[in-house]
DNA sequence: TAGCCCTACTTGTTCAGACCAGTTCAGTTT
DNA sequence: AAACTGAACTGGTCTGAACAAGTAGGGCTA
């Protein structure tokens, strides 16, 4: 269960073996999983590292503990691509099995505009990569991505061809880039003329717009994109989590999916 | 700094004590905070509560650690009003100075549709009280809101006055119901006549639907709400962490404000 | 001087053990 | 039969200690 001689931390690869079970259902939902000395005897560490495994889990909001009952698979079971990634939405609706592609607008290095550049926090002028990317599920237009990187942070960006790639998972596995936290904000706006246009919608027609900013371990702003996302094909999903110190660890994710049926309110 | 004789955790005083000194800017941001040894120190207290409440603060996006170095309060600074909160966003609004109100429109026990029904986990036809709500910031009508709370749940709630208090603080100080998850939908859509009519706007005007269930510690939904915002006033925010267990904490929040001036990117 | 290494300091991970506080349930008392 | 008691479970909090691993700086060597 747990390799002693890998450098990975226990609790890490505990985490990842409990996660397994919990996803591939051996665990039903709101079902008691095993308790903590359970656990400990099982993988044969410590009560410390099982319990910093079930704190991750907790936190990816895969189990809820109760004092004096035991810990046990989230009722309200969460997609879990949702909850893992900070990625962004390409991923989630692959991993959906939607048949999704990317064409790639424009890809050059630029100097910055004073705007990016305050997103960025970086000098104005300075080089970035900006990446324009129109995305499709199917055969319809639904995102339009124009993302800034800094050219020095990552030069190679400027010529890898991202048609059929995430840009995150090259800026992690290629240049090693690291991004551990993101800012997002999110609003509605009409589709401009060419918006429209590009989107195949009409002008006027509801968009969800999002900006994005990355931030490496350090604080190094890496990434800051603007998104438009059609609203009538598009849907964010954010998990929220609150912790006895008031202060709460929350939880959150994005994704898009297909629109699902809309709840019928009062008011619509 | 810690008091030793109170049934609250250490690490939730300690969470608090330093959060304290970092909102009154006692430290800037940027600034590395005292080692973990010196707050053991300081606090008179083990490691293991000293990295509990950083773990907290951390997870709060207060603080960013670094192996080999230290701590430091996080550069992008978060407003904490933002992370704070699974409440809504009026709470936010208030706690900015902006001046809101709020008229409410229904408030009325009725059985639920099978799609509130669903939202909530019950069967169709259980009593609910339902509550509709106009929200303002200044004069301008922002938000509507469309809540449902089971009935059984907090009966006290149907006859409660919530023109000047938040359904949350009500429900948790009032009817000692703890709300430690939530998941909310975010998507964009065209403002019909009635509600065109409320929020004072044209009719086709993009709006934010968010829809919202709340859950309580043992996983029963506790609130389920169908809200619509003005898209011209209001913009979301979210904050994310991931951990080096891949599977990330994550953090987030949301809030209204008045609008931020709109990034020039190369489609808008 | 330029480069290397050693040391001291930092946070990260792990251990073994202790006690507290809810939960459950069987057994006893009323 | 109903109510109380207490032991045996659970997760929550805390201690003190140890070693690992990244960082920074001083001092030595080439």
């Amino acid at each position: 269960m747990i390799d002693f001689e890998s450098n990975i931390p226990y609790y890490v690869q505990l985490t990842s073996a409990l996660k397994e079970r919990i996803r591939l259902s051996r665990w039903e939902p709101g079902k008691k999983i095993p308790g903590e000395m359970d656990l400990c005897q099982e993988a044969g560490v410590s009560r410390t590292v099982v319990r910093q495994a079930l704190r991750e889990l907790e936190l990816g909001g895969l189990i809820v503990r109760r004092k004096g009952k035991g810990a046990f698979v989230s009722e309200p079971k969460i997609n879990e691509s949702l909850v893992q990634e900070l990625t962004g939405s390409f991923q989630d609706m692959a991993e959906r099995g939607l048949p999704s592609s990317t064409r790639v607008l424009h890809q050059r290095v630029v100097p910055c505009t004073d705007k990016v550049a305050r997103y960025l926090n970086v000098s104005p002028g300075t080089r970035v990569v900006d990446i324009d990317r129109l995305r499709f599920v199917g055969k319809a237009p639904i995102q339009l991505v124009n993302s800034y990187v800094p050219f020095d942070l990552c030069p190679a960006l400027a010529n890898v061809d991202l048609t059929n790639r995430s840009m995150y998972e090259f800026l992690e596995q290629e240049c090693g880039l690291w991004i551990s936290r993101g800012r997002r904000y999110l609003e509605a706006v009409a589709a401009n003329e060419v918006e429209a246009r590009l989107l195949e919608i009409d002008k006027g027609t509801p968009l969800v717009c999002l900006d994005s900013i990355s931030y490496l371990e350090n604080g190094t702003a890496i990434e800051y994109y603007h998104a438009l996302h059609r609203g009538d094909r598009s849907r964010f999903e954010v998990e929220l989590l609150r912790t006895r110190a008031q202060s709460q660890g929350l939880n959150s994710a994005e994704a898009d999916i297909e629109k699902l049926p809309q709840i019928d309110a009062n008011f619509r």
